[in-house]
DNA sequence: CAAAAGCTTGCATGCACATGTATCTTGTTG
DNA sequence: CAACAAGATACATGTGCATGCAAGCTTTTG
C-alpha cells in the first residue's frame, strides 16, 4: 500500500495544484479582460450564456445553470438579473413548479454569445500557450492537452 | 502547418478549460469551507503566509507576493493588511529602496500556517480524489497526477 | 558638475462590483 | 399543518481598476 503509485493522499497533489492555481489565474485574467474590452461582457455571463445556448430548448434551470457555471445558488439569481437587464436572457416560470423559475436565452443573446465566442477561444489557447512557454507551466498545460 | 499536432488553437482547448474550471471550483470551494471552519483562515491568507514561510527570511516584496498568490498589487496590500491584523505578518520599510515593502511573517503566522497545512493537503486530496471519482473529471485528474 | 524638471516605479486608497452565507418568501408534499 | 424545496434578498467581504502619493531614475540646463 505504501509505495503503490495510486497517490491518494501523496503530497505531491500540492505541487500539482499550485501549478494549477497559477495557470488558471494566468488564463482567466486574460479571458476577463479580452472579453470585457473587446465584447463588453463578463467572463460569468459569457459562460451562462454558453450554457443557456447548449441547453434544451435554451433554458436551464437556475439550480442547474449555478452547478454548471460553478457559482453559488444566489450568485446565479443575480448573474440572470444581469443577463435580463443586458437584454440577453429572461426568466419564465415553470408550469408544473411554480416555484422553479428558467432562465432564458434571447436571440440577442444567442448573437453576443456568437460574437464572443471567436474572441474566448483565440485568447484561451494563446494564453495556454503562453503559459506553456513557462518552464514551471510547460508540463502541466502539456499534460492537459495530450490528455494522459 | 495544418496537420501538426502542435495543439496551437485547437478548438478542444475548449473542452479541456471547461473540465479544468469544473475542477477548480470544486477544489477551491472545500479548501476555503475547510480553512475557513477549522483554522479560521481564509484561503489566500493561507497562500499567502506560506509563500512567506518558504521565502528567504521569511520576507517577500509586495510585488512579488502578489505574483506568487495570483492576485492584483492592490489586493495585496489589503491582504498583508488582513494578515497584520491578525497578528500573522507586518511590514517592513526596504532599506535600499524607501518605496518597497517587505511583507514579513510572524511567529504566530508560522504556527498557523503549520497547524493549517494539515487540513489543507488533506481537503486537497481529498477533493481531488471525489473529482476524480467524477466520469467528466477523471481524466483530467488522472493527466495532473501522472504528469504525462 | 550640480540642480531642477519630467518620467517611472511601488504601494496605498476610493470606488464599483461580483460572490458567499444566512435568512426570508413562496410553493410543494407528506 | 409541518417539513421541505426553489429562488430572492440582506449583509458582509474580497477583488480589480483607476487614481493618488512618495521615492527613485533620467535628462536637461545653468
Amino acid at each position: 500500500m505504501t509505495t503503490i503509485p495510486h497517490a491518494s493522499d501523496d503530497s505531491s497533489d500540492q505541487a500539482i495544484w499550485r501549478r494549477l492555481l497559477t495557470l488558471h489565474a494566468h488564463v482567466e485574467r486574460r479571458l476577463t479582460q479580452a472579453l470585457q474590452r473587446k465584447c463588453g461582457i463578463g467572463l460569468s455571463e459569457f459562460r451562462a450564456l454558453e450554457c443557456l445556448v447548449q441547453a434544451k430548448d435554451s433554458e436551464l434551470r437556475m439550480q442547474d445553470l449555478a452547478e454548471k457555471v460553478g457559482l453559488g445558488q444566489s450568485s446565479v439569481t443575480r448573474l440572470v438579473g444581469r443577463l435580463f437587464s443586458a437584454g440577453l436572457a429572461f426568466r419564465d416560470l415553470c408550469p408544473d413548479d411554480k416555484r422553479g423559475v428558467y432562465a432564458v436565452v434571447t436571440d440577442e443573446g444567442r448573437q453576443r454569445y456568437a460574437a464572443a465566442r471567436g474572441t474566448y477561444s483565440e485568447v484561451l489557447s494563446a494564453a495556454l500557450n503562453t503559459a506553456g512557454a513557462d518552464p514551471a507551466l510547460a508540463g502541466t498545460v502539456r499534460s492537459l492537452r495530450s490528455g494522459f
